[in-house]
DNA sequence: GCCGTTTTCGGCCCGACTGTTTTCAGTCG
């Protein structure tokens, strides 16, 4: 709507019926035209669109305009930095279609010189493009899973006779997949040819695919698919050797072998096997980079990796009081029902507005609730906490009465994410340093195949939370999983305590945990250096500790 | 397109930033 002109006030109503809709409990495809309308932001055309996606599984308005748009422009839409407004202009004015020709008309000086456009823009949107480029087809690690394990399962049912696995770097739980790799043995490969063949959301790729390798791409999301081949007694030969990096296969053992040289001797029955052979313990199959894994093997001081299972409680979590999908209530009921012990509530602060952030008098009415709450859910408990904005100096934007009257605060940054390194790394240490706060949270603003992290010194920051005693989160979403795990190595090297936050705007957002968990172990995180694996008590103690801690240095 | 009333049409969340512009439009969180 907004590449075709349409009435910018439509468009917000659109929006509005959107954000109502993702809020409501309601199962949509229940409702008739008169109780569709009772929700907030739907009036009849809306009501009528929605009972036309229930009657006919589409909606022809959008079939319409998606049919009037090409692939190329979607994708610009994913530009950061640039808008429907700027992208309508680009494609009108110099009739680009896709990212490539974009690049070119800006090399070619021909962006800049648009109305509204100049020399910075055109470099942004040159950077922007290539960037995007890059991160083509790439999927996020949840959505790779998620292929991966149903591909797994339908290869699985395709006859007794077959083994197939993960592997690869889906089954090194890396933060983005290219491409989603299996192994299969089997010696019905005609079966997995014609499952690749006729399988309606694959397209097979038979000209590119040999004897050892079959490759596929997924069309709903242009994910590459890549089956590797093996006889059945080199599965587990095969297993290992396609889901270690290069790195780890060549690391030197002793003797001067490698496992590339280990594999070739035998086959093993075991990835165990494997290991013992080379006279080390297992290695987690995510810990197989080659980095740190054979330090801690060979002095025999394998972590014992974080588990979903270990986490006691939920921290940096949104409800309706802010931009949150679910009232605060929900949110705790659910949280409760999942077996946690505690809930620390962060909602947005007063700094962001957009996000319906909270004023004071508000925090006040929250603080109530959650007393309410906490008096009648029995041992679980609610803790009040905060979101609060690192502004452009690094202060938070609360004075310190109102930071002290939470139980933790989770500092992150969410403006100006555009300053240099050192601009950038000062501001976030001052926020570090600032007694009150209790976790920094997602520490360089990532989204993973969206927008680029702004640079800070990650050892500074690390450092500084260290000497300050600030926990770092890990933000468990998906497209976040910040911070990174390359970078959680060090942090646990400096005693830092590690948070796993889904940062959740709804209750499924929960689930998330568990992507916050495979990055953490992927750095050698246990449960006794990640902070919500304390117990109800521990943390209660904590948290009034620091705080004790700050009030004696405000 | 939705809402809410001053019941028939006017107003629609917001503050900051950036790169343009020469006073503001577009984008973001």
């Amino acid at each position: 709507m907004e590449l075709f002109g349409e009435n910018d006030f439509k468009i917000k109503s659109y929006n509005s019926a959107v954000f109502n809709l993702e809020k409501t409990e309601k199962r949509l495809a229940d409702l008739s035209l008169d109780q569709l309308e009772e929700i907030e932001g739907v009036g009849k055309s809306i009501a009528k669109i929605i009972d036309e996606i229930n009657r006919t599984q589409s909606l022809g308005y959008y079939e319409e305009m998606l049919s009037k748009t090409p692939a190329g422009i979607l994708e610009m839409m994913k530009l950061s930095g640039f808008g429907p407004k700027k992208i309508k202009l680009i494609w009108e004015q110099l009739k680009i279609e896709t990212l490539e020709d974009l690049i070119t008309a800006c090399e070619a000086n021909k962006v800049a010189a648009l109305k509204g456009f100049g020399d910075k823009t055109q470099e942004k949107l040159k950077e922007s493009a290539s960037f995007l480029i890059q991160n083509r087809y790439y999927l996020h690690y949840r959505e790779a899973e998620k292929l991966g394990k149903i591909l797994v399962e339908d290869i699985q049912g395709l006859s007794d006779n077959i083994k197939v696995s993960l592997t690869g770097e889906v089954r090194r739980k890396m933060e983005v997949i290219k491409p989603v790799e299996l192994l299969v043995a089997t010696t019905e490969v005609a079966k997995l040819r014609d499952y690749l063949r006729d399988a309606e959301e694959l397209e097979f790729l038979e000209k590119q695919s040999g004897p050892r390798n079959l490759k596929a791409i997924h069309l709903s999301s242009g994910a590459e698919i890549s089956i590797h081949l093996c006889k059945p007694e080199q599965f587990v030969n095969e297993l290992f050797r396609t889901t270690a990096s290069p790195l780890h296969l060549s690391y030197a053992l002793e003797g001067n072998q490698s496992f590339t040289q280990l594999l070739k001797e035998k086959n093993y029955d075991s990835e165990e096997a494997i290991y013992s052979a080379a006279e080390l313990p297992f290695i987690a199959p995510e810990l197989r980079e080659g980095l740190w894994e054979f330090d801690w093997a060979k002095s025999k001081k394998m972590p014992e990796l974080l588990e979903v299972s270990e986490l006691k409680g939920v921290l940096h979590n949104h409800s309706t009081y802010s931009d949150g999908a679910h009232s605060l209530e929900a949110m705790a009921q659910y949280c409760k029902e999942l077996g946690y012990e505690y809930l620390g509530i962060s909602d947005h602060s007063k700094t962001a507005a957009y996000a319906n952030g909270l004023q004071e008098f508000r925090i006040k009415e929250q603080h109530k609730e959650i007393d309410l709450l906490n008096e009648k859910m029995g041992d679980f408990r609610i803790f009040k906490g905060i979101e609060s904005d690192i502004l452009g100096d690094g202060s938070l934007d609360y004075s310190d009465d109102v930071l002290a009257s939470f139980d933790f605060i989770v500092a992150s940054i969410h403006s100006q994410l555009n300053m240099d390194e050192k601009t950038a790394t000062n501001r976030l240490i001052k926020a570090i340093a600032n007694p009150f706060t209790t976790i920094l949270g997602h520490p360089t603003g990532r989204l993973l195949l969206q927008r680029q992290a702004y640079p800070i010194n990650h050892k500074a920051v690390i450092d500084a939370c260290a000497e300050y005693g600030v926990v770092i989160e890990i933000n468990a979403h998906p497209y976040r999983l910040d911070l990174d795990w390359r970078h959680v190595h060090y942090a646990l090297e400096k005693g830092v305590m590690i948070s796993v936050n889904p940062d959740a705007h709804e209750k499924a957002g929960y689930h998330d945990m568990y992507f916050g968990v495979c990055v953490g172990r992927k750095a050698g995180l246990t449960a006794e250096q990640t902070i919500n694996a304390l117990s109800r008590s521990e943390i209660e103690k904590y948290f009034e500790k620091r705080k004790q801690q700050a009030l004696s240095k405000a």
